[in-house]
DNA sequence: CATATGTCCTGAGAGC
DNA sequence: TGCTCTCAGGACATAT
């Protein structure tokens, strides 16, 4: 399940395509449910083709190519720089949706029986870039900037959880009665969190994951926004968690390196790797579930 | 308005 | 062996 580093490291893997411009887009045959493609292919395809991609950007957990002006042509292009701010694009743009088992490739897919659609590429660094998607829950948009805003805008979207500041986080969940954990999930508070890195984050900051919001203390915003960062930016340092079902990969024989590091994902039963008295516990919160170490996150504090 | 639940999809694993 | 059932969860739609 791609969440930030995830996602992060897909942009990362596919920056060389920057440069290279759309000749066609392809759906191969397959058995399997076509993903959703919005608009329908022949529409996307005949919007997309002939447009130069000038930027990459991670978009919480989706990754969104930047397309050059139609009507500029390919030669004025200058290739624009990665920004913080996922939404400072001004153009027509494709965003692709990972979801559960979705991965953005230049090469090497898995299996070429999931692979769900090819975009082919000339001039730049790449030949092509791949969408890939086991289950198929994937999403793959072709947006103007206006429908960009629509479906990404701020008011969808909260701020990236890798930017986002302490002041911030703190003023979008204080006083709500929310479990944090299912707040910190959800995409309108702060992009970029799933359900893995939630667990992970809680268990650094040592806040029980059905703390409601209201009743998190000055401090512990202070313990969850550090927490965020860190717990982040270190799965990105390793490209990301492949887990037990082995989806996510780099490529089709590189894993992420993350996953060894998990001190409470999938571990219950497993001692406490904080205080080592505590077992690991699995609990349901809004049908997903979260692990936590009930001696080290209590409650209270 | 805020929060909760149902739905989509595939493959793995359990149980009979 | 081979069938059916359940489960995993991101994002969106719909319900309370």
């Amino acid at each position: 399940m791609p969440e930030l580093p995830e996602v992060e490291t897909m942009c990362r893997c596919i920056a060389a395509a920057v440069g290279g411009r759309i000749r066609d887009i392809v759906q191969p045959k397959s058995r399997l449910q076509s993903i959703t493609i919005s608009p329908p292919l022949v529409k996307f395809r005949r919007q997309a083709r002939g447009r130069t991609v000038t930027a990459i950007r991670r978009l919480g957990k989706r990754v969104v190519l930047d397309l050059d002006d139609k009507r500029q042509g390919r030669s004025r292009q200058g290739v624009r720089p990665m920004n913080d701010d996922a939404r400072e694009a001004a153009g027509d743009c494709i965003v692709l949706e990972p979801r559960m088992t979705g991965l953005v490739l230049l090469a090497d897919p898995p299996d070429d029986e999931h692979l769900r659609l090819i975009f082919q590429l000339q001039g730049g660094g790449a030949r092509h870039i791949l969408f890939w998607d086991q289950r198929g829950l994937g999403v793959a948009r072709f947006l103007s900037h206006a429908q960009f805003l629509r479906h990404y805008g701020p008011r969808r979207l909260g701020p990236d959880a890798l930017t986002i500041t302490v002041e911030t986080l703190r003023q979008r969940l204080e006083g709500s009665r929310r479990p944090i954990k299912t707040a910190l999930l959800d995409q309108q508070v702060l992009a970029g969190i799933g359900n893995l890195y939630a667990s992970e984050i809680l268990h650094l900051a040592r806040i029980h994951p059905a703390l409601p919001c209201r009743r998190v203390r000055g401090a512990q915003w202070s313990k969850l926004h550090a927490a965020m960062g860190q717990v982040l930016q270190a799965a990105i340092r390793h490209q990301g968690s492949t887990l037990r079902d082995g989806t996510y990969r780099i490529a089709r024989n590189q894993s992420g390196d993350y996953q060894v590091y998990h001190r409470v994902y999938q571990r219950a039963g497993d001692p406490c790797l904080n205080c080592g008295t505590g077992k690991i516990v699995r609990i349901v919160q809004a049908q997903r579930s979260t692990f936590f170490c009930p001696t080290c996150q209590q409650r209270g504090r």
